[in-house]
DNA sequence: ACGCTGATGAAG
DNA sequence: TTCATCAGCGTT
């Protein structure tokens, strides 16, 4: 299988541009001489501190420094106690913004998700951002990885085109708090894939 | 519908 | 130093 990293430009530009853009795209994670990898069905935005369900929206925090930070680093965080979540941060330097990875098609290493997972179900592996990153064995110290020169963890083009018409948009998931932000249309998902992780 | 779980940051 | 809150998941 051939692709190539994805760089820095790529994730220097407008976060909902760079969002759908990921759709398609592979996750690749070298854990222990194992090359695990996923095709990227899901993501979110979460732009700037006008967007109240975005971390940084609360200014520069030691936690949101990263989303202010330079493109293409990992924002890796636990959630709810248990789970984490991967974001990549996105827009030029100084300006708060990243882009969530939701959901993934698994592609290559297979067993390696399934034993972390403890499950053999394809359909429950990747589909939803605390089980990729448990299938993917990323953690808190991937926090703050540059993605554009990481030998563990990046993101490649293996030349897949996503058709225009198979991106499909949506509010975000689990933002209800957020008020006026929650109305917002920034989750974006391949329409056809079985492997986004919310109906909605 | 609910409990699990601990980092985070705001309040005091 | 407490305390409420939380970009989720699994089981009920």
């Amino acid at each position: 299988m051939r692709y190539k990293r994805l760089g820095r430009s790529f994730f220097a530009r407008d976060t909902l541009t760079v969002a759908q853009e990921l759709l398609g795209k592979l996750l690749v994670r070298r854990w222990r001489n194992a090359t695990i990898i996923g095709r990227i069905v899901e993501v979110e935005s979460y732009v700037g501190t006008d967007d109240a369900a975005c971390h940084a929206s609360h200014g520069r925090t030691p936690r949101t420094e990263l989303m202010f930070g330079r493109p293409g680093h990992a924002y890796v965080y636990l959630i709810y106690g248990m789970y984490h979540c991967l974001n990549i941060v996105t827009e030029k330097s100084g300006f708060p913004a990243a882009v969530l990875i939701r959901s993934l098609e698994p592609i290559a290493r297979v067993p390696a998700m399934q034993k972390a997972r403890h499950t053999n179900n394809l359909l429950n592996l990747t589909t939803g951002p605390g089980k990729l990153t448990q299938a993917f064995y990323i953690r808190s110290n991937l926090n703050g990885e540059d993605l554009t020169t990481s030998q563990g963890l990046y993101v490649a083009h293996d030349g897949y085109v996503t058709l225009p018409n198979d991106i499909q948009a949506s509010t975000r998931i689990g933002v209800d708090y957020a008020g006026k932000s929650a109305k917002l249309p920034w989750r974006y998902f391949l329409g056809h894939s079985p492997y986004v992780s919310h109906s909605k």
